[in-house]
DNA sequence: GTCTAGACGTAATGTTATAACGTCTTGATC
DNA sequence: GATCAAGACGTTATAACATTACGTCTAGAC
């Protein structure tokens, strides 16, 4: 049994367990977030059957960069750039309240000010969090005028 | 009765209704964020009995900005900036992760950078998130070299 | 071979949030 | 003053999200 993973179309870390990589694959498989609960239905037909499989797996991800935790939603998404895996920076996200797309981006500039104001305050930081809710370019302009 | 809501200590709005003003009264006595039921506990005493009370106060007074939700801790504080009442503009915290302290604050450049992003994204704003999880300046000191 | 660390499986439970219903008060209108 | 609509309220039940606790299994270090 060489390779116990066979069958999935990518592989994005070498030493992702199986659990791991089935949930990484059905986030990169979707096109909106998805909760735990989300992922777990999607993953009974490999034999998923508790939460706690799940939540180990995304805790993992999150803390390798691979995935991301959208903390208004209580929702996962795979992460979008391969630049962010890893580095401690700070990632923003976009998520659109009608169709559910997120954009996720890096403003250096808002990391930087955040550091400043950390620094001055004497407050050390390890994680940040930024999300604007709103609606997409798409969304907005099947809306409004 | 002239005075429904005597015995209280304070009044941030004429308009408030009885179970708003006990759970903003709660929240503006707390030393820390408190989630829906740790504010549902705390008022048992005065009869309430089940969550949405809560959740429903919670809701009129996030609206009104008399207080935050921190999403990164599905739970909530007493606004701490009379300026922020209302406005729509974005509001950061810092979270101290060990003592619960939280911080808040506004940093007009963040704002400003990101409805800038927004802008030459197409991405319509609705509200945002910020947080900071870390250790702020008592807890850190107590604790590193 | 033995030990340990880490991933796993499972059951039970804890925590956060909402749906669905009917009642009550208030204030506008006729 | 009767009627009506809007909004806050109270209650029950349930949905949705997350963790604790426990035992097993495997791979690598020694």
């Amino acid at each position: 049994m060489a390779d116990s993973h066979a069958g999935h179309d990518h592989v994005w870390a070498d030493d992702l367990t199986r659990n791991q990589e089935l949930v990484l694959g059905t986030l990169a498989h979707a096109t909106a977030p998805l909760s735990a609960y989300d992922i777990l239905d999607r993953l009974r037909d490999e034999g998923l059957r508790a939460p706690l499989q799940v939540y180990r797996a995304l805790d993992k991800l999150t803390e390798r960069g691979l995935a991301h935790r959208l903390e208004s939603l209580n929702a996962f998404v795979c992460c979008a750039d391969a630049h962010c895996h890893g580095d401690g920076g700070s990632t923003a996200f976009a998520i659109c309240d009608r169709c559910g797309k997120v954009e996720e981006f890096a403003e250096p500039a808002i990391d930087s000010k955040l550091r400043s104001w950390s620094k001055a305050s004497g407050f050390v930081p390890a994680r940040m969090t930024i999300e604007i809710r709103g609606l997409c370019k798409e969304c907005s302009a099947s809306r409004g005028p």
